[in-house]
DNA sequence: GCCAACGTTGGC
DNA sequence: GCCAACGTTGGC
C-alpha cells in the first residue's frame, strides 16, 4: 500500500467539506505529474490531506476509494481524478513549520516541490505522521 | 525543438 | 502583497 499527500485550499475545498461529504472526486488537477501520481493509486491506498495557503497544515486523511478515472471538469479530456472517502481526522494537526523542523520530515516532496498538488510519501515519512497525530 | 515571455501556485 | 519556483505557451 502506498501513501500520498493531496493539496487543497481550504477556501476551494476544505476538510470540513470533506468530512461532511464523506466522499470526494478529487477534480481540477491540471498538472502532469500530479496526474501522474494519481494513476499510481490503489483503492485503499492513503492520502494526507494538507491545507495550502490557509492554515498550512496537514490535517487528516483520506482513502482512496477509486482508481485514476476521466475527470468531467476538463474539457479537453485530458486529465483524470482518482475519488477519495471514509476521512479520517487527526487527533493533533501537523503545520508546514514543524515539518520543516522535524529530521524526519523535512525531506518530503511536498515541501521540496511546493507547487505540486499530489505528491508521494513513504513508509517512513507516514509513520512518523501517524505517531505524531494520532 | 529551443527559449523567452507569461501565468499560477503557495510560502512568507 | 511580494516573489521564487516552475509549468505552459507560442514565435522562430
Amino acid at each position: 500500500m502506498a501513501h500520498w499527500l493531496i493539496k487543497s485550499e481550504p477556501s476551494a475545498y476544505s476538510w470540513d467539506q470533506m468530512m461532511a461529504d464523506k466522499k470526494a472526486d478529487w477534480t481540477g488537477v491540471r498538472n502532469y505529474q500530479a496526474a501522474n501520481n494519481m494513476k499510481a493509486m490503489q483503492v485503499g491506498d492513503i492520502c494526507l490531506f494538507y491545507h495550502s495557503n490557509e492554515g498550512k497544515e496537514i490535517v487528516g486523511q483520506v482513502e482512496v476509494v477509486k482508481t485514476y478515472h476521466p475527470d468531467p471538469t476538463d474539457e479537453k479530456g485530458k486529465f483524470g481524478m482518482v475519488t477519495v472517502g471514509k476521512p479520517k481526522p487527526f487527533k493533533q494537526t501537523l503545520t508546514l513549520a514543524a515539518i520543516k523542523e522535524h529530521a524526519t520530515l523535512q525531506n518530503m516532496s511536498f515541501v521540496k516541490q511546493s507547487r505540486l498538488s499530489v505528491s508521494p510519501v513513504t513508509e517512513k515519512e507516514y509513520a512518523q505522521i501517524c505517531k505524531i497525530c494520532n
